[in-house]
DNA sequence: CTCATCTCAGGCTGACTGAGATCT
DNA sequence: CAGATCTCAGTCGGCCTGAGATGA
């Protein structure tokens, strides 16, 4: 049996080869989260929060390309956690303003540390110059660059 | 509101990037890919059996990266639109002998195009030579290099 | 009135697990 | 016996839509 041996269309088709490595690295990233008993998209609000301060929950999600739907139940959790406060907006009261805790900043390093490893380990086959050409590649291409 | 500011802890993030890189990259080769009446995985089966021959069901979804209770409906609906044969492999009575067809082969060429075209949608922030930049890069993270 | 926000209910898909039957 | 293969049933998470209530 040929194992790993993929159809040269597919290695050479960006799509494909962008599914497969975010699988991988999505699996290793999860499951050092999931042992730290937290999730991609806590990491993602805590950062946020951490970088710009309180925020609706509106903002939040368009930050972190979550949906607006799933950040009830994710602010729910994390407010359960103490890692953040959700009050409402005094100056425009549909908002909910989301604030980051003390405790949440030291979760926020906890969780970084955690995604950080298993980063190195995703990324592995990857030499650091290599590594930090693929960053820089794949910000061009979701955030375009300096524009 | 700050639409598409993103933390700069995501955008330093390997896996965050390559999360939303694909999930743009298989939106749009996946919409172009719907509209000619097939999928991503119709594309990828195909093309295993255009470059390797016929293969057992397990060994497609090995190369391809396809779950082997997934390939089970993927077979029969391929099967039925007649762009490949399933028979039992008389040296080995497990296995289904997957093979490609004319039609099949017909068909991969014109999902070829497809993907070809939306994956130039895709990826036109970046230069041709930043593209062959990111597919090396990424093989030998998916693939590894001359290994 | 229009638009944004939060919330809930639910759909759809893709990746995956478990188990049984068959065969090497 | 162990191990591979095909198949089916069903879970789980991520992404998304629609609609109602509130408020700017």
């Amino acid at each position: 049996m040929e194992p790993g041996t993929a159809p040269t269309r597919l290695v050479g088709t960006p799509s494909w080869l962008l599914n497969q490595a975010a699988q991988r690295a999505t699996r290793t990233v999860g499951a050092a989260l999931t042992s730290a008993g937290a999730h991609r998209t806590h990491f993602s609000v805590l950062a946020a929060l951490d970088e710009y301060g309180p925020a609706s929950q509106a903002s939040l999600g368009r930050r972190c390309g979550i949906d607006r739907s799933d950040m009830v139940a994710l602010v729910d959790t994390l407010a359960a956690g103490g890692y953040l406060e959700r009050r409402q907006d005094p100056d425009d009261r549909r908002r909910n303003l989301v604030s980051i805790t003390a405790a949440g900043r030291g979760r926020l390093r906890e969780l970084a540390t955690a995604v950080s490893d298993a980063q190195d380990d995703a990324l592995a086959p990857l030499t650091a110059a290599e590594r930090t050409r693929l960053v820089a590649l794949l910000q061009a291409l979701v955030v375009g660059r300096g524009d």
